[in-house]
DNA sequence: CAGATCATGTAACTGGTTACATGATTCA
DNA sequence: TGAATCATGTAACCAGTTACATGATCTG
């Protein structure tokens, strides 16, 4: 359950509707969730009865009653004892790199056409990363180590992404120089054995 | 459904048993899933409803009955169709990041440790992944221009592994140059504002 | 003899996604 | 007037994980 963490990460920053938690973890590049407010409410719910988080009641005039959950020091404890226990690697569920790995049915021009989409999507990716570091965007920098931690964090996707895009660049080059020589003979299948 | 593609693409290499796909998922750094059979098995089930792939029974003498599944030609053009379609972009979802983001509530030695494990733990990934592209591992090399992008999928997860591992080994550089002049005035928080 | 390998599966659970429902208010 | 924002949620679904069940046979 890591949107749980996700979640009291940010109300140990500070007190959060559901609201406030959906927008801020929907516009951050940092942990990309999908529209998924229901994830959002429910977990809260959940950290609620848990004595994680307190519930706070905020009547409005014009709007309905917000819900504003503050973390309380179990809530502070459990998050600590996640923080330093096992980094969780990193699990590379490419679902582009699949599809690679079974496109020798494409023609060149197709399989070129491919790689190039990708190029220009990640690309898309790499260029709202770089524009939300740019503008120091939501981060709590609370102590200058935190903020230091969260341009590092920055850095990570974007430098994550411009090795995808130069990837995606070498790739198509080497592909395209291979056809050129292709039919037969050149290039001999450096591929392995069959098991 | 990513997996069901994983299944179809190896075999539209040849026809496999459940067993036989197991084992090369599971061994394969590629798609790299937990030991899960359950799912292998659940979507052949379904590939074969669907008419997608055909089930040959071959009892063996000692062992139990196998099943062996060749892709069909509705299989293949499903896979086809899949293949030309929208490249998914990678979803970053590093679990480790999220821990990073808030792990400013840990001491200067934790926050190291924290970081010297992960370092360590993809390295080693970074290992095994080097490791089996030595080995040119099991490649349906079919053509040379198959080899090719199943060397160029390895040097992916390599580099990718690489970046990650070098990233790493900056942020604790960074981080102990900034605990060094620690205490308040010095490196400005250059994090953002508060929305 | 213990443990891995060969070979099949079922059931329960978790985490995330999609779609739907409601209703006032502000802005173009 | 129609769309976006504020603010809450429910229900169904999908993909992946964990754990369990069975049983022979081969390997150390």
């Amino acid at each position: 359950m890591s949107i749980k963490y996700a979640i009291l990460g940010y109300l140990s920053w500070r007190p959060l509707s559901g609201y406030d938690l959906k927008k801020l973890i929907a516009d951050s590049v940092a942990f990309h969730w999908t529209g998924n407010n229901s994830q959002i409410y429910t977990t809260l719910v959940d950290l609620h009865r848990e004595g994680l988080v307190t519930q706070e009641l905020q009547p409005q005039e014009h709007y309905p009653t917000r819900k504003v959950y503050t973390i309380t020091e179990r809530g502070r404890a459990d998050l600590r004892t996640w923080l330093a226990m096992m980094p969780e690697l990193p699990q590379l569920r490419n679902g582009f790199l699949t599809q690679l790995a079974w496109a020798d049915c494409l023609t060149a021009p197709e399989l070129d056409a491919l790689l190039a989409k990708y190029e220009t999507e990640v690309q898309m990716q790499l260029l709202m990363c770089r524009e939300q570091a740019r503008r120091g965007s939501v981060s709590p920098a609370r102590t200058p180590r935190e903020g230091n931690l969260w341009r590092m964090l920055a850095e990570n996707r974007i430098g994550f992404y411009e090795h995808e895009v130069a990837w995606a660049q070498r790739v198509r080059r080497e592909l395209a120089a291979g056809a050129g020589e292709a039919g037969g003979a050149a290039t001999p299948s450096t591929g392995g054995g069959t098991e």
